[in-house]
DNA sequence: ACACGATATGTCACCGCTAACATGCGCGCC
DNA sequence: GGCGCGCATGTTAGCGGTGACATATCGTGT
């Protein structure tokens, strides 16, 4: 006993039994004061959230998650921030999640070892997390597996599935590059190069999709596909652009699978004084902010990022939540915008 | 007791006295396991191993917070993520923390409401996080106070301060600002214009900083000076140079105090005809990747960002651990880079 | 006047894990 | 051969909340 008290003491904090005791009530009141308003008396309330703020009092989430079995916190895996196409989603995520009070935690998986989303997982898991938000449907087995275990909801973001099993909210990365393949084939080019880096299983399918269009016209030249490994940046852009047009002069067009990617490759373009898009087209992918305002603004294809997030979000609450939803997949769709560099 | 039982078989959790009694030990053998293994017998520890794994177990972090008033976890507090600065000091903390063996919360505050700091604090501070790091060194009394409450330790970032009871690492945003404005002033310009948003305490900084150096040479302008509440963009820095240009075309030179705006700024003058650097020089502040890569690249100021994140992380480490650290306040400086725009 | 339901508050046990303090056991040593 | 000691493991009592159920209080209809 003695012990124990001076362990708390120790943490400092200030705990629901310290406000209970000054307003002299039982801590149940409280925690009722705060989670169910309703169930107080009016007057109580006010001198338990006066009391709870001159003490300082926090309560503790873990304390709750343990007992309540629900944390009120969602976890969203995401592969990078450097990249900042998930930042969008992540704005769209957490703009649901305060409406809802539900707490957002981050967890960044990178795109290098492929068991890193595992990792993460199992890592974040421990704070019992209400459900989870999973960027793109490729996840491993195990991924799979642990999540099952523990039972939480999940929904996939950024991509596209047919399976039936899977929620999810983005849009087709694979019908994304046909697109690019036909606008560019439509636009009379002949030679039709595709860049990527990162290979990501959705920046994969957008090559696919771009590959499969141009093999079904009978142009597809595995020597103006220029896949690596490394991540996408502006002057990995630059690079890849010149060792294509090295190794393809009469390569007429381009499909960067990536904006930044593309944005280095327009200003290679530039510096090696070849015209864009006379001379070559480019055609990005996801219309980052700063794509529009390029000395050649990019053409590109915008994604819904933000109401991805936005979307996803309110499909995973529903699911907690057991609210019954109109959908559990939902296809935001992508456009391609037309601007000066293709 | 039943009730109990089909509220936990209702999580599903598999939980650490499952491992134990399959194993055929007590629940805190397995937690000796896992946190200090050199306790355990090997046979019994590689067994634990083993079983946790075929169970799928994940230790619950909500519970293991609550007996050892240790949750492994640090809060970072952030202003955005939409601006590129913060990712860079987050993938420099996240990697500290990781071959800690720590978890990061991240909280967004925003730069809006003056109170949302307290609030997203108070939110968060449930997870009973070890530790916080804190941008910039102007926290509410609110915030300060229900820190201490909580006797928590804390490290400052990005900026630069005199105060004896801080921790820090940073640089001094004040004197970057001078910088920038003897610089000008050394290649000649005299009539130099100040552009800013977002205005948080840091740019602010800048802006006085360089207003300072001015006004020492008798140069500073009022009407030169701009400064908008608007969070900062490409399209804003655009806006505003355009405004500057207009109310006085014989301006020479401008610190823009973010690269985003002054990204914009130079995008604007090549659209209007405005020659950069001869008509007008544009700095810019923190050197964003992009900004190497325009058209016109920028010169501006290169913040130390990933190390800040990484000294930051370091330093609230060793404080949490009781490690003795060199020092308390950590100046990384920052430096000019020279480019085309100015 | 009294049973009855609605409302306000309390009691108790327990969520999953760990600090502190046992306990049991084998070993070397005088 | 008894003693002390170190090591491996167990027991107990919480950490700070919340669910389920109990109890107290009050107004209402008959």
């Amino acid at each position: 006993m003695q012990t124990r008290k001076s362990r708390a003491s120790f943490t400092g904090r200030v705990t629901m039994a310290d406000v209970a005791k000054e307003v002299g009530v039982s801590a149940i009141t409280v925690s009722r004061a705060f989670r169910a308003p309703g169930k107080v008396s009016p007057e109580l309330h006010s001198r338990i959230v006066e009391v709870s703020r001159r003490l300082g009092y926090v309560p503790s989430r873990a304390a709750s998650a343990l007992a309540s079995a629900r944390s009120m916190t969602i976890l969203a895996l995401i592969p990078s921030l450097t990249n900042n196409v998930f930042v969008d989603v992540l704005v769209g995520i957490k703009e649901v999640l305060d409406a809802a009070d539900y707490q957002m935690l981050i967890a960044i998986t990178g795109y290098d070892q492929p068991d890193a989303e595992e990792r993460m997982l199992r890592a974040h898991l421990g704070y019992v997390p209400d459900g989870i938000l999973l960027t793109g449907v490729d996840q491993s087995e195990a991924v799979r597996t642990m999540i099952d275990g523990q039972g939480l909801p999940t929904v996939h973001m950024m991509d596209h599935s047919d399976r039936e099993d899977l929620w999810w909210v983005g849009y087709s990365n694979a019908e994304a590059g046909r697109a690019v393949a036909r606008y560019l084939l439509g636009r009379g080019r002949r030679r039709i190069g595709i860049i990527a880096s990162q290979l990501d299983p959705r920046s994969l399918r957008r090559c696919e999709g771009c590959r499969e269009v141009l093999a079904e016209a009978g142009l597809y030249d595995p020597g103006l596909d220029l896949r690596v490994p490394d991540h996408s940046s502006i002057p990995l852009g630059a690079e890849l652009v010149e060792r294509l047009l090295n190794q393809a002069p009469d390569c007429d067009a381009v499909f960067v699978c990536n904006d930044d990617l593309a944005q280095g490759a327009v200003f290679q373009c530039s510096q090696r004084g070849v015209a864009v898009p006379d001379r070559l087209a480019v055609v990005g992918f996801h219309d980052l902010n700063a794509s529009a305002w390029a000395s050649t603004p990019l053409t590109t294809v915008r994604t819904p990022r933000y109401q991805i997030g936005r979307e996803a979000t309110r499909l995973l609450l529903a699911r907690i939540e057991g609210t019954p939803t109109s959908a559990r997949r939902i296809d935001l769709g992508f456009s391609l915008v037309r601007r000066a560099s293709g």
